[in-house]
DNA sequence: AAAATAATATGATAAAAATCATTTTGGGCT
DNA sequence: AGCCCAAAATGATTTTTATCATATTATTTT
């Protein structure tokens, strides 16, 4: 469904959203233990997501990197496209060149619907509904 | 969404349901080319589900590959599972361990029904179910 | 200004997926 | 029986994805 590098990203945007904050940021190898992913590699995700200011960062001693508000509002599928490319989700189900909604191919006949539905669930929540879920109790961790 | 493979596959196993029958087999090269899928690769994939029971196959003269009446009434998920393997559509989004219908991570919880929607009409739809929707002309190829 | 710290940039290695090529086996034909 | 055809089996290569390691740059603290 989604590349090992989208579900890293995702993870360590959630974590970051419950545990930091424009005065509590966190350091990559304090992120990477929790979630249980490379170091390494969560951090060159990481970079990217900054880049694209999906999450901030400072560096030097007291830095690290932490969600504002402005990132918190970010919605899901943001990740997902920078990470995985934005088409990954969207094109045809077999590849086709010339399959689209008018003439759809069979697949995208039978599941078409229930593609449009997990796209607009991506577009509609944002990285804090995410945090919240969790908050309240209704989806759970650990990462 | 899907392995290049298991598009591949599908693709292969439509076109077979269209062009083949117990009395018309139909030679690798002969279905590879109008798949757009190299020959070696989909000999390869057709294999693995001649010996899974969802395409037939007879070797020497005169001999290729066709789908019976049983294969034709397989159901689709059944090609994804052989290909991709079973898990590959069901397992967490964010490949947490604990992870489940109880205690749904943060993903699951928002887009679980739509991909619980996705098995169904994959459980659900048979190959010739595809293979006729083309037929009345409510999906369209070309592969 | 220098030293220490932590992200950033770059690139090397490893593993998996996709692609390609060769040999072997079984079934029909003469 | 021997020959030919086409799938089956095996495995080599290439490309992509995932993982790891090192050097660089910006910031803070002393």
């Amino acid at each position: 469904m989604f590349s090992n590098s989208s579900k890293y990203a995702i993870k360590a945007v959630l974590y970051l959203s419950l545990h930091s904050s424009e005065s509590r940021k966190v350091m990559v190898k304090d992120i990477s233990n929790p979630i249980n992913v490379p170091q390494a590699y969560i951090a060159k995700l990481l970079q990217e997501l900054v880049k694209e200011g999906v999450v901030s960062s400072t560096r030097g001693p007291k830095g690290g990197f932490f969600m504002n508000e402005h990132n918190n509002n970010e919605k899901v599928i943001r990740i997902l496209d920078i990470i995985d490319g934005e088409k990954k989700l969207t094109n045809c189900m077999l590849s086709l060149e010339s399959c689209n909604e008018d003439k759809p191919c069979p697949l995208h006949a039978i599941l078409g619907p229930s593609r449009q539905n997990i796209l607009k669930v991506l577009n509609e929540n944002s990285i804090v509904d995410l945090a919240l879920s969790v908050r309240k109790g209704t989806a759970f961790l650990p990462l």
